[in-house]
Order: structure tokens, then sequence, then C-alpha cells
DNA sequence: TTTGTAAATAGGAATGATTACGATTCTGAG
DNA sequence: CTCAGAATCGTAATCATTCCTATTTACAAA
């Protein structure tokens, strides 16, 4: 997803396209990478002085919930990224920078034949690690 | 692992086995499914009021130091709970109880090679929905 | 069994991320 | 242009977790 099908999205659900909030989809756009709260604080400040949590957080969990973001959690804080929608995959996130590789391996299909009597909602696979470029650093 | 052979693993480790202690192992293996450092407190509040949380997050950090406990986060909250030794696997986690199913399913020698310029160091695999017995509560 | 000491705990304050809320400002439909 | 509802501000509150110092305890060695 990029930032001008965020704002449609946005609209289309009756919500209203502010200068934060896009100014916020501009910064996980350009970024390709898993951030928190506390980094996406940091960018808007130097635009927004002053800028209320509340606004940040409220907007995150905003976008987590029409599906702009997607979040993880790596020691104790969120972290989000722009949703990656065209199609099913998971992530490698380098723990230093935050960027993620795509995974096309998924082993669900194997696994909901073993757990057929149980009710899946969700599933997490992810791999932590150094990317190529962070283990030079 | 039971409790027994977490307090033989803290001996060997120098660490020293009190009834606190104990009693912190002997819930995990009762209760046999994830569980928080809140669940936790309530538990041993019955037998030691007043228990500080210190000692709690202390001895969980412990335990999960040495491989007593595996942890997992839940809704913005770590869960915890006896590790299994005996080899790899997975876990579906009832996001009700709390209780776990064994996965013997992992993709990571396929991941492994897709991923050989990058330093892998962990990963996760969930599965996360009601177990049969809550889905009909 | 007693003792010495390093480890463990109590009690509560501090921290850090996140949420809540009344007052104010802004967006966008009409 | 107007105006109602949505969004934001500024800050306090909350919640899980960590930190700190004084006190207590486990257990090795005498």
């Amino acid at each position: 997803m990029n930032t001008s099908e965020a704002i449609e999205l946005l609209k289309n659900k009756g919500f209203k396209a502010t200068g934060k909030r896009k100014d916020i989809l501009t910064y996980f756009e350009s970024v390709d990478g898993y951030r928190t709260a506390k980094d996406l604080i940091q960018h808007l400040e130097e635009t927004y002085e002053g800028i209320s949590f509340d606004t940040i957080y409220r907007n995150l969990h905003l976008y987590s919930e029409v599906g702009i973001l997607e979040t993880t959690e790596l020691n104790g804080e969120k972290h989000f990224r722009m949703n990656c929608t065209h199609h099913h995959h998971h992530h490698f996130i380098c723990k230093d920078c935050g960027k993620t590789k795509e995974i096309e391996i998924c082993p669900m299909e194997e696994v909901k034949r073993t757990l057929s009597n149980y009710e899946i909602e969700d599933h997490k696979f992810e791999i932590y690690g150094l990317c190529p470029s962070c283990q030079h650093a």
C-alpha cells in the first residue's frame, strides 16, 4: 500500500485526511520497515512542534484497524510498517534497522490440517536477525 | 521441564532455591500454558501476602535467562510458560485460556536457504485462536 | 549447630510506553 | 460561507515493568 491508496481508503471509510495524517503515511511509505511510535514522533516534531501523543497513538491505532499499517512487538515496543496488501507472506525483520525482507514460505495449510478441531484466528511467522548491510556496521 | 528439573538446574548454576522460587515453578508446572506476571502475583499472594513485584519480575527474568521459562508477547503483556526442552517445535496458543498445543511443523530450513546472506538469530511461529474446549464456552 | 556472607526479598518510588480527557481547532459536506 | 462533527492539543493518568536501599534468608564452611 502507498500513501495515496491509504488516503483513498481513509476517505471511503469517512475519516478526514488531515495534514498530519498524510505526513504519517508518507513517513511510513518512505522508511520501508518497522518503526516505533517514538520514531514517528521524532520525525513529525520537525514539522509540527509539540504534536500530541494522542494524535500519534490514535492514528497509529486507526491505521492498524483499517489495515493501512501492520504491527509487531519487538523488545517491549510496538512497531509499525505499511501493510503489504498484494499477497500473503511473512517477514525477515532486521533487529538493527527495522527493514524487512519478504518471505514467501508459509506452512499454514499444513498446520491447519493438523489442527482441524481448533478455531484458528491468526498466526505470526517472523524471522529476526541482521540484514546484510547491518552485519558490517 | 518440570519443577524438580528446574530446581536442579538452578542449583547447578549457583542460584538459591527459595520457597518462593519453588512455588513459582510449581505454579507454571500446574497451569500448563502461558500466564502473565499478574496471574502469577495473584496466585502467590494467597501464600505470600505482600510479595514484592521485584521478586516476581526478577525471577521471571531469571527463569527466562536460564531456559526454565519461555516467553511470548500477547496484546502488550509478556506471557510465560514452562519451557519444552525435548525438541524444537512451535505452539498453537488459545487466546482464551492460554493453553498451548505443540506444532511439529517448522519451515526454517527452507527459509534459511532463501536468506543465505542474512544473519538469522531467532524466529517466531505462533498460531492463535480458540482451543476445542473454549469454542463452546 | 552456629556463623558469615553473598544472594534474595520487601516496600515502594521511578520509568517508559501508551491511553484518557476536557478544551480548542480544523475539515469538508451542504 | 457555515457549522457540526471530527481531529488535535496539552497534559494528566494508567499500566506493566524496572530500579533502589534496607533488611532478611539460604547455605557453605567451620
